[in-house]
DNA sequence: AAAGATAGATACCGATCGGTATCATAACTA
DNA sequence: TAGTTATGATACCGATCGGTATCTATCTTT
């Protein structure tokens, strides 16, 4: 099995877990060598340093986050159900999460804000272009009159991306998903009342 | 100066900086003894080990804050006062935050919720009881009529929570107030229509 | 099949990690 | 003021950190 694709894609799917749980910084190599079954030789062959491998895993993650929403977005035609789709996604969360520890972004964002401009600036990237997205989806329908003219759409990006992060964080810390629950039913409310 | 009381609070102190901005595994006790201008020796005899001076910085951080909320709280007499104080808190965090690296609590929670299950009790102790805070204040509320009876306090109270600790997060990361502002102009929209 | 290129293993590097045993000195007490 | 205690400094420990030079084995190309 000398697959150098299928390996470092392998690598990626591994360290994903390892740094979406224990955090960037304190997943060491040798968590990684333990975990993929391979020797730090092999992975320098695939990343030149540790942050190399950081930045390709956070990237991989969020793309599959985002790849997964857009098809849910895609699917529905009107604005509501486009809004929806995204709570549903959020729903799913707390029954099967796409991976374990919790929302990449909201872990990168908290790990890397301070001290990490690299793993920061990705992480930067990735929420403003879901939030331009959430903009989008409410901007054109006010083009087809599902949202009334002056409601403010990038402030309610704002809220829904926050408040959903937040309760992913409530949930995760207090082993409690009502949480979570509570803050997506308020948005709920407001998305059935945009007009 | 050998006052061993201000020694371990200026210990407390320095640490509160380094781990609220780089972490509490990322820091390391040369971090502190640079920061602090004491050695190793010094720490470790005011703190048994490095977790154990984690856990009381925490609790000092989160201390503070829930006092400064407490006295505001308490300065307020109506339902609305009383959750405006807390609004207005989070609001002046975007200008001058009382601890540099985003606040303590979504910090410790993000780390701590998948690797150190003390750390993860501390913070999930005082998330909770902010929660409690909330909710007595609207059951309060109830009682005098400043919210109508069928209000989810509880519910509520985990919006405010999340939807604010995810907009600072927001800040944060983009460098941007504005994602604040907004979620603290829904959750003030909200506080505004109580009953 | 021979030769060259590539993937992965091994063994090692200096630096730093958290932690401790010991020592020096300042402060308190008798 | 002599002796005791508390506080902080020094020097060190084994383990682990990220990273690399080198070697082996496999795959590709001719």
């Amino acid at each position: 099995m000398r697959d150098a694709i299928k390996t470092k894609q392998s690598i990626i799917e591994a360290a994903s877990i390892l740094f979406n749980t224990k955090g960037y910084k304190a997943t060491s190599l040798s968590d990684i060598t333990k975990s993929t079954q391979l020797t730090k030789g092999a992975i320098y062959r695939h990343f030149k340093d540790k942050s190399e491998l950081e930045k390709e895993t956070l990237t991989y993650m969020c793309n599959t986050l985002k790849g997964d929403l857009r098809d849910r977005i895609k699917a529905q035609l009107d604005t509501q159900s486009k809004l929806d789709s995204i709570m549903q996604y959020f729903k799913e969360y707390s029954v099967s999460p796409p991976f374990v520890g919790g929302c990449p972004l909201m872990n990168a964002a908290i790990e890397s804000d301070d001290t990490d401009p690299k793993l920061k600036r990705v992480t930067k990237g990735i929420i403003l272009n879901l939030h331009h997205t959430i903009v989008t989806i409410l901007n054109n329908g006010k083009k087809h009159g599902d949202v009334k003219d002056d409601f403010d759409s990038v402030g309610f990006a704002s809220l829904m991306i926050g408040a959903l992060e937040g309760g992913v964080m409530m949930m995760k810390v207090s082993d409690d998903a009502s949480h979570l629950r509570s803050v997506i039913g308020y948005i709920q409310k407001e998305i059935n009342n945009l007009k």
